[in-house]
DNA sequence: ACCTCCCTGGCC
DNA sequence: GGCCAGGGAGGT
């Protein structure tokens, strides 16, 4: 499921292939996959002859500049990856979207779920959109740990929930919230405004060698190997998650079993002892 | 601040 | 055969 370090690691990858080089042709092979674009057939238009002038993101958003002030926009959702291939490579199952880039390598959009998308949009169209939304990159542009307590403060809802809003800081899912707040020592349930400012500290402390880690090992493939890196290797970091997706098993600090809850409709994991409520 | 929907492979 | 996973959009 690929968050901020999986979006980074194949930003990575696509970078080199795609910055500087024009889209030869790009094709729409699953209609869906075209749906934020009010013309969905602008995508595969819009991305033909075009020069890439380089291939940023923000948050889980891969953004690439394109000639003429367009914003080729693409999201993997919870089951996407890029892959990046000669044309004689066969296409994995789900190959919904694919452009051959000049110079002849492809860059391949393999989605099964299609919660992902590609867009491309002019300046008019993208300020319309729910990028212009997003909270700064939790990564690139993390405020100071004061910006966070002031969002912070005077929220009911759970801190997990919060962590997992884009609009307050965009990067961070499920896997990382998780292994945020459990490296933070914060249980995923605690209301946000009730944080100390010493724990506030810890979380904003904990997201930049979190997702820092996740990016070094690859990002995080889980047993059903949705995500992969572009050149089709298995991600890493799933070896090194303190919580996400141990539940019963012991912690590795103090070895009580970690347990699971729902928190704002989505699993949440954590140290019943490290993390008290 | 909640809830529902979208979608499919994998698992019980 | 049915349920689960879940990011984001849209609704209430």
């Amino acid at each position: 499921m690929p968050e901020l370090p999986e979006v980074e690691v194949t930003r990575r990858h696509l970078a080199p292939a795609a910055v500087g080089r024009t889209v030869v042709r790009a094709v729409i092979v699953r209609a869906r996959m075209a749906r934020r674009n009010a013309r969905p057939g602008d995508v595969a238009e819009r991305l033909a002859g075009r020069r890439v002038l380089g291939m940023g993101r923000h948050g889980k958003f891969l953004v690439g500049e394109l000639e003429g002030g367009l914003r080729w926009v693409m999201h993997l959702g919870m089951s996407g990856r890029i892959r990046i291939a000669g044309p004689a490579e066969p296409h994995d199952a789900h190959t919904n979207f694919w452009a051959s880039m000049e110079g002849g390598r492809e860059v391949r959009m393999v989605d099964p779920r299609t919660f992902g998308f590609v867009a491309v949009w002019t300046p008019e169209e993208w300020d319309a959109s729910t990028m212009v939304d997003l909270g700064p990159d939790a990564l690139d542009d993390l405020p100071p740990v004061g910006g966070l307590v002031g969002r912070l403060a005077g929220r009911t809802g759970p801190i997990k929930a919060l962590l997992l809003d884009q609009r307050l800081l965009a990067g961070l899912g499920n896997i990382y919230a998780d292994e945020v707040l459990a490296r933070a020592g914060v249980h995923p349930a605690r209301p946000a405004g009730s944080l100390s400012g010493a724990e506030v500290e810890a979380i904003h402390g904990a997201i930049g060698p979190v997702l820092a880690a996740g990016i070094q090992h690859g990002g995080t493939s889980l047993d059903d190997l949705a995500y992969l890196l572009p050149d089709g290797r298995a991600g890493e970091y799933l070896d090194r998650l303190r919580v996400y997706g141990r539940p019963g098993q012991p912690c590795f600090t103090c070895g009580a079993p970690i347990e699971r809850i729902v928190v704002a409709q989505r699993s949440a994991h954590y140290c019943p002892s490290c993390q008290p409520r």
